[in-house]
RNA sequence: GGACGAGUGGCGGAACUGGCAGACGCAUACGGCUUAGGACCGUAUGGCUUUUAGCCGUGAGAGUUCGAAUCUCUCCUCGUCCACCA
């Protein structure tokens, strides 16, 4: 034995093996037509923040640098990359506050993060790094986008946005904490400003539908079906008293519609003020810029009481012929529907509410269909549709109301009175941000081309071009004259220097400051044209990186077809809760596009999903700096080794619940590593030992036990059976160097380090342990000879008895031997056995 | 308000498909080894009792079953995400 053996010391060891793995690297990723069964591992890439790697960052690596270093040693051939979502607004807001650019910030950053990731023996494929910010990369991003905009999926509209009155900035949804501005705290407001769009409803069918294909966890299929929110209805007409003008309303509940009595619009409607008489407009002006004025907060608070204001203009509801008074209030979302509402108060809470403080007409047309069907509308609004029953309704008293719906919808179509509709939750996506460090939307505008109304579907190109989804019948034909998209040749359209990286007062992108840069030809007609300066979001980046891994340096696609087909879909796709519904629908939505297109192989990204949990400060709250209980990995390295991190953070609890961080656990994980290291290198000298079955048994169950445990993420059962079988190990005078080497090897993806060191220098075996073949259990061993039977009088344990195992499947034998155990005895004295139960190999129950 | 999930010792958590509740670790107590130890090794540790054994016990209450932490129903508490979506 070494001197240097003595004592388990990571610090020496650690270092000195990450260097020899750098130098001699393990692991071999290869891409067809070689390379046999394949294994794609994904992690969602980090934000490469300036604060370095923290400890939840560690936490999924390392349950993903465990299951892939079991699958390489399984012998397959692993892909398991690493990257950098580097565009953000930390790295813009920092740029502002210093000046420093932006690139330079990241590059310092993620050279930071690699170095935490590889002391941290996290053994990614380098080779495949990619980074959303550099050109190569967002070439691609901004070659997707194009692809959406010929194929009608892109467009530009009037949407409402966050804005903050004190920066004078638009403000992205991520920049609104609390309804106030990230940066300066002023209470944002709204305003309307012409943003691109990305139209992912027009997959919302497919990507709730298509859950069906893949393996997430239910909740997180849950929370997508319930994002997309399909509804199905019917929109209504109701023309405008005294007006050539019919609008209409979305209705999940027609079956109530008898009882419509007023109709309400949402301020920011385009046909607001036509519905506004001229005796009413001021107070219709002056309610609007109230609106206007209230953040986000304020307006979809809860509970909030409903303001609203009269138009002085009626709708007619034909099927009662009532004039139903037009309000316009802020509790109506713009874009849910038709931005328009009818007000039917007995059966809908909001309506309730609004009706009751303006004192609006309430007209109950269903009732509970039990309890004598009587309902207190004074008191309260009826809302169930499953067991209520319609009356006061004409054609449809007597129905149950889901029967009603169906008949009322049919009776509107025919009348030509409304239209059947499905209506999402789901919105199209907001894709432009008026920021600096995202990627540049690749598209020009010509206002002399919009002028003559060309758009880019009248050009050579786009005549001969099949789009996906027609622009003529979406209206995009019209809507998008003028706007061409950067000739692919032409890619990627770099973000150029600028001085100044905020925003401009106009609410505008920083790069609409830089004339050289905005002013270009118009690709059609060569007049003077403008750059779009808008960037796109955070999310862009990151909805295909999983693609570019495969292929990181092509420049000729995306990524070759051929590595495409052998790599996709990703096998498992670890990451957070927080992405649940946004950058796993986006990146769903994307990657189903470029299926559409061909550009992709594979309906489905992901053929699986986990989601991890989080771990909380020692006190039991959240990590954060204001607590004060933050943990940095890099400190429990220094003082225990990356080993003993591992470990603890796998030993703490399931891979996806949120726990507490305990100093003293990982004290205890310390402990158990020293144990192993001083039983390895005490037995490590011994030649020989004899035959023990005991001992084999336990070793199989434990390879059986950690094998099993490892692929269904459950680490924490799998480090206690290693810790149950070091706890019999211990008892041995001595161990043959088998089952030293079998420790080491279970212990190898935990414990990546101390595993090499003992496999090389204390057991003396050739480098590495990481290449060899993962153990393998003899499932007859594993049983072992002996099994004990539980003995049960009524259900209730009264002892025990042990066979040997050829014994144990024949009832009468266990029967006879079960009634001689004295307490069970006692238990059956004087009793007549009723039944018996018998679970062979396990139990028998003697019913009395 | 909605969706989803979770409630097990002093603590983190085990318990496969309904079959020994509390594995493993922490903490604690006692003992050993030590000049010493907050190191290491060993033993014990859900509660109660009349302790070779019995009773109680997995948020509360009911139910199904020979048998329930596990399945069903009602309720309570907590967590996460979403939220005036018509």
């Amino acid at each position: 034995m070494k001197k240097s053996q003595s004592n388990y010391r990571p610090w020496e060891i650690e270092p000195k093996w990450q260097k020899t793995w750098e130098k001699k690297p393990l692991f071999k990723t290869v891409d067809p037509p070689a390379g046999g069964k394949k294994y794609y591992a994904l992690v969602e890439f980090p934000y490469p923040s300036g604060e370095g790697l923290h400890i939840g960052h560690a936490f999924t690596m390392t349950i993903q640098d465990i299951f892939t270093r079991k699958k390489r040693m399984e012998g397959l051939n692993v892909l398991n990359p690493m990257g950098w979502d580097a565009f953000g607004l930390p790295t813009e807001n920092y740029a502002i506050k210093t000046g420093i650019h932006p690139a330079v910030a990241t590059k310092k950053n993620t050279d930071q993060f690699q170095q935490q990731m590889k002391r941290l023996a996290f053994a990614y494929n380098w080779d495949r790094e990619v980074n959303t910010t550099d050109p190569d990369y967002y070439r691609w991003t901004q070659w997707i986008f194009i692809q959406f905009f010929k194929h009608g999926l892109a467009y530009k509209a009037e949407t409402p946005v966050g804005w903050c009155p004190a920066c004078k900035i638009i403000l992205a949804n991520e920049e609104i904490v609390a309804g106030k501005c990230e940066r300066c705290g002023a209470e944002a407001e709204r305003r309307m400003q012409s943003q691109w769009l990305l139209r992912i409803t027009a997959y919302a069918d497919r990507l709730a539908e298509e859950l069906d294909l893949v393996d997430y966890p239910d909740y997180v299929k849950a929370a997508q079906r319930n994002w997309i929110g399909r509804t199905e209805g019917v929109t209504i007409g109701y023309p405008v008293v005294g007006k050539n003008l019919t609008i209409s309303c979305y209705s999940t509940r027609p079956d109530t519609n008898f009882g419509a009595t007023f109709v309400v619009i949402a301020p920011e409607h385009p046909l607001v003020l036509k519905l506004t008489t001229q005796e009413n407009i001021g107070k219709v002006r002056q309610y609007i810029e109230k609106a206007k004025k209230k953040s986000e907060l304020e307006r979809t608070e809860f509970k909030k009481e409903k303001t609203g204001v009269f138009t002085g203009n009626y709708a007619l509801n034909r099927l009662t012929g009532k004039k139903m008074p037009i309000w316009v209030a802020d509790f109506v979302v713009l874009t849910a529907g038709t931005g328009i509402v009818v007000g039917v108060p007995a059966h809908d809470e909001r309506d309730w509410h609004f009706a009751k403080r303006y004192d609006l007409e309430i007209i109950p047309v269903v009732k509970p269909a039990d309890s004598g069907g009587k309902w207190d509308f004074a008191k309260s609004p009826f809302t169930d549709i499953d067991k209520a029953e319609v009356f006061n309704s004409d054609f449809l008293n007597g129905l149950p109301a889901l029967k009603a719906k169906e008949k009322i919808i049919n009776f509107l179509v025919k009348k030509g009175w409304g239209k059947r509709a499905v209506n999402y939750h789901l919105r199209d996506w907001i894709f432009s941000r008026q920021h600096y460090w995202g990627e540049p939307i690749p598209m020009i505008y010509c206002p002399a081309c919009a002028k003559k109304g060309i758009s880019w579907w009248d050009t050579k190109e786009g005549k001969n071009f099949k789009p996906l989804f027609s622009p003529k019948k979406t209206g995009l034909r019209r809507q998008m004259a003028g706007w061409f998209p950067v000739n692919e040749s032409e890619l990627p359209v770099r973000l150029p220097e600028v001085k100044k990286y905020k925003p401009t007062d106009t609410g505008e992108s920083p790069l609409a400051n830089i004339r050289e840069w905005v002013e270009v030809a118009c690709p059609e007609c060569a007049s003077g044209a403008r750059r779009e300066t808008d960037t796109m979001p955070n999310w862009a980046g990151s909805s295909w990186y999983f693609l570019r891994y495969i292929d990181p340096k092509n420049n000729q696609a995306l990524a070759d077809p051929k590595k495409l087909k052998y790599w996709m879909p990703v096998d498992l796709y670890l990451g957070g809760a927080e992405h649940t519904t946004l950058h796993l629908l986006y990146s769903r939505f994307w990657h189903k596009f470029l299926n559409d297109i061909k550009a992709v192989p594979g309906k489905e990204p992901y053929a699986a999903r986990r989601q991890h949990g989080v771990i909380l400060g020692e006190d039991g709250f959240r990590m954060s700096k204001s607590h004060g209980n933050v943990i940095a990995p890099e400190k429990v390295v220094k003082k225990f080794g990356a080993d003993t991190l591992r470990l603890y953070l796998m030993f703490m609890g399931p891979y996806d619940a949120t726990m507490p961080w305990s100093t003293k656990g990982v004290e205890g994980c310390w402990r158990f590593l020293n144990r192993v290291w001083k039983l390895v290198v005490k037995h490590s000298q011994e030649k020989t030992a004899g035959k023990n079955h005991d001992l084999a048994r336990i070793m199989h169950q434990t390879i059986k036990k950690v094998t099993e445990d490892i692929e269904e993420l459950k680490f924490n059962t799998a480090i206690a059976s290693i810790m149950e079988f070091i706890n019999e190990l211990m008892k041995q005078p001595s161990l043959p160097k088998k089952t030293l080497e079998i420790l080491v090897l279970l212990l190898a993806p935990f414990a990546p380090f101390m595993a090499e060191e003992l496999w090389c220098e204390v057991l003396g075996n050739k480098y590495s342990v990481h290449q060899q073949p993962w153990p393998k259990y003899d499932s007859k061993l594993v049983k072992g000879e002996i099994v004990t039977i539980i003995v049960q009088v009524n259900g209730k344990l009264r002892g025990q008895v042990q066979l040997p195992s050829n014994q144990t499947s024949k009832q009468p034998e266990v029967e006879k031997r079960a009634k001689k155990e004295a307490n069970v005895t006692r238990h059956l004295e004087d009793k007549k056995i009723k039944k018996v139960i018998f679970i062979p190999r396990k139990l028998i129950n003697f019913v009395v």
